[in-house]
Parts: structure tokens; sequence; C-alpha cells
DNA sequence: CTGATTGATTTGATGACTAAATAAATGTGT
DNA sequence: ACACATTTATTTAGTCATCAAATCAATCAG
């Protein structure tokens, strides 16, 4: 007998075609998805109508839209079925943990917000935090276990491609990511654990500032700077997820270290009132500094309080650094500020980008603020666990021939 | 009328993936490439005379090979036939060229060798010099210039994508790649322009240190320090090319700039001979400073000569905060010390590696001494043509449907 | 000279996709 | 109201890469 194994069960790749761009369309005719994916009219439809059957797409009745009237045979209307299952994405700090529940476009349907407290900074506690918070956000969005297709969780650890994180001495990245990938795998077909600072990255890629761009750094910029890389179009990770961890900073002079700028304008301004080095007249000196955040003095700087600018300009200073060691390693075309402090950072940016402009070899990257909050790394969770979803529905919806032995 | 126009003139997949097979083998039967390719024997058999008729396989008389005797029918052999064409490799320095020119798998059939002199250092001179270089490798490889498929160029720049360098202030970067692409554009059907380091990364990772990994880079560090950098299996480019520049080191403490790890060995020994700091029944003290090489000082290193070791070991800290840097930046499984220093490199290679063992967060990676010796960088050369080669054969030789109007 | 064995060749599916003909559903002009 | 152009849907044949099974060819072992 001449053996002869047949590739993998193939599927149609027309349903594939098909089916993303049904993922980023509204509401659109055969003829439309027809001259987008640049199949005929019979393959296209075909695949329609299965994608319907599988329930990924709903036909939509009104053959004829109101106001767009034309002439001719009415066409068949399609859409998306955003809500054939939900998607979750999951935030998890070291102290707070943030969540969304999404369709599978992406909308928000459901949000938690935990504190954790470090007196619960255990893995075993951290898992079931993480579960509890999947199971709540299942629940708020009306659902239940079954429809979450994806779940992506972002832990301020390296990670690597397989959502595996190395073990370091202290145990504090065992701490954040506790097999994480292995205690979802029940509940969910897709999951998928990545640091944090890139899925920052991904939500600025998707929709943010680096939308649309091949090369990029998100910096995660609060409480310790963490970085996510995009090069040539693709999210780095290394060989053990290490990619962008910046200990090296440590060296770098007038850095001295991987922490985060909002940190610095805090310790800075704290050591400035203690030392009474500030204008007694100025706002910073009327503030207690067990209470002051980084967030604050950059924000009185944005509001021209001098003793602030100067504490703005010196983060500026140590920012323009960092983008320097980013620029000669990564070469980005854009390095996006991410994270909780980024509201009031024109100046330290504004100074940064002044330092830059005449210290690079060539082109210099733009330093763009990120314009999506504290919940980047949530939104990226989410938008991470789309393009999860968007790239297997087929391979979990698509009837494959029985496994024979 | 339902407008539909056809995806790209397709061509049988089983082509691909039947070539990809034979470029890799010796000589094989047609049942070795089907069940290397897990096609039926129909489809494998139709591949290999289609590619047999487009001369990229000789079908072999000696159905029944000497020795090789077995029963049954005796099978049809083939090989790749690598004469098909040929490709050049060139590594085009500052002040040095060399080029090879290969057979398809990548044996070398002619070298070149030129010094370039300082005085002949400018765009029109180099170019010139890389098309003579490419006649000269074509007439010595007995071929001529219609058999040339493939050119690859490194030059000490940074070279983006599509072969083009930044421009820089003192245009050294223009001087070292003019234009390479378009010049060589009418010289073979595919060329491409490469940074030096990341041709050196290409061949270690074909043939070299890093065979088979995914994550890993290719420090050049003779003249000055250059990295090529492959991360999740790919080789890096960035935005415009400047990825691993290292211009950041000039702000690292203790290494203070992107000068070679051999151009230190001879400046601090100079300087060492000058001050008189040395033991006067040493080596070192004997030699005439200005002819001392960076080479030397590493040799003399590793037969014991006390001072020299002593600075091989400055040298050996120097090289544990750069690979400290990569470290962190790009999460590396090896790091590859190329270039034409690393021939007594072992005492420099013991030292960061003694340094880095107790300081690093995580698995630091391995540093190994490249074996492939000053040529790296053309033999890189040759093994991305070879590759260029390999993808586009069929481009280029399978008839496409005449291209209507 | 008869099998057994190994591999080549032939012949007929299958399935994804295209291409062209035909049918349906609507507006427009007379 | 009725022919007709217009737009889209549906049907029916093809084409092409690949597979599957049957048949043919060439060899060795007895």
């Amino acid at each position: 007998m001449q053996t002869a194994q047949r590739a993998s069960a193939p599927r149609p790749a027309s349903l594939d075609t098909v089916l993303t761009y049904a993922w980023g369309a509204g509401e659109f005719t055969a003829t439309d998805a027809m001259s987008a994916v640049r199949l005929t009219r019979s393959t296209t439809i075909e695949a329609l109508d299965t994608l319907a059957r599988l329930g990924l797409l709903t036909e939509l009745p009104n053959a004829r839209a109101v106001g767009d009237y034309r002439k001719g045979r009415p066409a068949r209307r399609f859409a998306f079925h955003a809500d054939a299952g939900i998607v979750i994405g999951i935030d998890a700090g070291h102290v707070h943990l943030d969540g969304m529940a999404a369709d599978l476009r992406g909308t928000v349907l459901a949000r938690v917000h935990t504190e954790l407290g470090i007196e619960h900074d255990t893995a075993e506690e951290r898992r079931a935090a993480v579960g509890v918070a999947i199971d709540d956000l299942i629940r708020r969005a009306g659902r239940d276990a079954g429809d979450a297709l994806a779940i992506c969780v972002g832990v301020p650890a390296p990670v690597d491609r397989f959502g595996v994180s190395p073990i370091q001495r202290d145990g504090f990245w065992q701490r954040m990511n506790p097999d994480l990938v292995d205690a979802l795998a029940d509940r969910a077909p897709l999951v998928r654990v990545e640091n944090d600072a890139s899925l920052a990255a991904i939500a600025e890629g998707v929709a943010g500032a680096a939308a649309g761009c091949e090369n990029y750094v998100a910096l995660l910029a609060g409480g310790r700077l963490g970085s996510g890389v995009v090069v040539d179009g693709r999210l780095l990770w290394g060989a053990h997820g290490g990619v962008g961890e910046m200990r090296a900073l440590d060296h770098v002079d007038g850095v001295g270290g991987a922490v985060g700028l909002g940190h610095r304008a805090k310790e800075w301004a704290r050591e400035a009132i203690r030392d009474g080095d500030l204008d007694p007249r100025g706002a910073l000196a009327a503030l207690r500094p067990e209470a002051l955040e980084g967030g604050t003095v950059l924000e009185l700087a944005a509001q021209g309080d001098p003793d602030a600018m100067r504490i703005a300009t010196q983060v500026g200073t140590v920012l323009a650094r960092v983008v320097r060691v980013l620029h000669s390693m990564y070469d980005p075309e854009i390095v996006v500020i991410c994270g909780g402090v980024s509201s009031g950072m024109g100046l330290v940016v504004d100074t940064a980008r002044e330092l830059l402009a005449t210290s690079l070899d060539f082109e210099s990257p733009r330093i763009v603020v990120s314009q999506l909050g504290a919940d980047v790394v949530a939104k990226g969770a989410v938008a991470a666990a789309v393009e999860l979803a968007r790239s297997h529905a087929l391979d979990l919806l698509y009837p494959t021939p029985a496994a024979g032995a």
C-alpha cells in the first residue's frame, strides 16, 4: 500500500477571508463583501451562508435598508454577530485588578475593579482573585461560562510566548504569574497570559497613538518602567519574555534604574518639600509630603507652578535618556507614554523632545502621550482576546472530520 | 457584468514545497521527497517533473545507485541543480571589500578581496568598487552576467528592510550605502542590501553558533561594536534599520561608547606601554606601541602574559556590561562574538561570563565565540543571497500568464 | 518461471474556486 | 399599466490542485 496522509483537515480559505472582513465591517451586503475580499459572488455567498450557519454572522432581514433604496433586486444584508460569544481582558497588577468583559468586537459589556491588598500577595490568592473576577464579569455581562471564547490576562512580569514567566529569586514573578495559563485553561478554550506593557503596546497599536505603525514602543511609565516593543510589525517576546525589561537602565547615566516617571516626580517633590527647597508661596510647599502623588506634581507643573515645573523638567531629562536607549536598541517611530500618570505629562515630554531633537544620529522617535488612560493594559488585554478569538474562531466552530485512530 | 478579478496567478503549492525540500537535500528518490513533503506520489512526481523542466532539478540517470541496490522497480533519482545559477555575497566594509560567488547551495566558487583605501571614500567610487567586484566574481566563477540570480551586500551602516540607510550628518552612512539597491538592480533580479552585523547574525544562524536558535545577538566586536539581532526567530530592522546600533552605549557606565573590543585592547595596551606601566620582562613591554594590534594583546593573554591578561580582564568587564544591556533589551539565548578578533577571546569571555553569572534577573545568555572567522559578514551575505534565491526562484522561473491590459 | 516487492503511471474522484448563463426583484420612462 | 434597464441572487458548468485506488514496470529470491 502506498501510504498517503492528508494534511490536517483543511477548510475553505474563503471562510477565513470573509470572516476577517465581516469582523471589521458593520452591516454589509454580499456585494460589499465580494469586492472587499476579491472572490467571486458564488464563493463569497457560499462562505457567508456557512458563517451564518455557524452563528458568526446574522443575516439581516431588511433587504432594503431605510433610505438607502436603489434599483435592482434587493441585496442580502449581513452583519457580524458580535454576541456569538464574549471575551475577557484583565489587568492583574500587583495591588489592583482591572477586568473587562467585551463582545467579539471589543465593545465593553462589564467591568470589575478589585484592590488586592499587599497582605494577600500569594500565588494561590492571586489565582483565585483572577478566577473570581472572570466569573463576576461573565455574570455581569449577562452570559454564562460557556460563552467565554477567549481570556487574556496581563501581569507585571516577563512572559514568554507560551504564557510562562521566568523564575526569579524573590519569587515576585511567580506570584504575579502563578501559572495562569494552566489555571485558566478550563475557563475558556483560548487563554493568553501576557506582560502588562506588551498589552499596552497592543492597545496603542489597535486603537491608540500607534495605530497603523509598525515600529513603536509603549512605555508604561507610572510606578515602574516597563516597555512593550513592536518591531517590524510584531510584538517581541525574546527567549524568556524579557524583551523590554529595561533592567539595564540601572547602568545608564542619569537614569539609574527602571523606576517610573510618576514615582520620580513624587519622590523629588517630597524631598524638596522636606528640604524646604521651595518657594514658600508656591503651591508645592503647601502640600503634605506623605500624601503627595506624582500626578499632582505634574498637574501643578502644567498649571505653571515654577517648583513643579523644575521637577517636571528633571523628569523630562530622565525620559529623554530612556528614549535614547529605546531608540538605539529598537529604532521605533513612536514612543507612547502610557499608564496612570499620562495626563499632566506635557512639560515632561516637551523637555525630552527638545533634548532629543539634536542629539540623535537619525530621525528621532515621536514621543506622544497615550489617550487611553489608566485602563491601557485592560484595554490591550481585551484587544488581544478579541484577536485570539478572531484568529481561532473557525478552529473552534468549523466541523472537523471525526478524529480517527 | 459581474466583475471577478482572479487573485495573482497562482502556482501549485506543491512546487514550492518540493523545491524547498530538494534545495536542502542531496540526491533523493521520488519516494524520499514524497514522504518528506507529505504529498501523494502523483503530486510529488508531477512537481518533480515540473521542477526538472524548469532546470531546478536534474534527474539522475543511475536509476539504481551503486551499492545501494534493492528489490523492486528502480526508483527515479533527482538532485537539486545547484548550478542553475549563482549568487553573490559581499562584505563592503569601510576600508576593505570581501566578496564570494557561490552556487545555489552556498558552496563558494570564487572570492575577491580588495583594500579600498581611505582616500577613495566617496559614494561614486564605492558603487564602482562593488560593481567591479561582482563582475570579477562572476568571471572567476566561470559564469556570465545572466547567471547571477541574487546579490547581497553588507555595509557598515543601518539599513532598513528595503535596503535604504538613514541620512546622517557627516554623510558616512550615505557613503557606505550609496543607494546600492538601485545601483545593482540591473546586475541581478534579486538584490538585498543589509547591515553587516545583521548578516553576521544570519551566518551564525544558518551554520554557526546560533544554528536553530530563535533568540540571539551577533556582536561584531572588532573595530566598532555593532549587533545583528534575532528575536522570536526573526531578524529585526526597526523603522530605519537602526535596531542594534547601540549608540546608547555612550551613556552606559563603564562602557562609554560603541568602540569595539579589539580596539579597546589595542588602546589600553598602547597606553600601558607608553606609561611604562608594565612588567619590563613581560611580552607586552617589548612591543612597539604603534604597531600593536588588539588581536596580539589577546593572544598574549591567552598564552598567560600577566600584563595582557589584565587588559583582557578589563575588556571582559566591558563585554559583560554590553551583554547586560543586550540581555535586558532583547533577552537572547546566545550572544555570539564575531569578527576578526575572535581567536584569543577566551579570557575576555570567561571574565564576562563570571561577572554575569550572578547579576542577572533570570537566565543569562550563553556567550560564545564565533567559529566563522573574519569572513562572517561575507558568509552571511552569501547565505542571505541563497535564501533570497530560494524564496523567489519560482517567481522568476514559473511561467506567468501574459500580463494583459 | 513464479511470486514477492518496490515504485511508476494511469484513471477517476473531491473540493475550492471561477465563469457564464439564468432568474428574481426592483425602479424608470412612456 | 407595461416594456425595459438595473442590480443582485441562484444555478450550472467548468478548471485546477490534490488525493485515492487501480494498474503497470522492473527487479530479486526461490
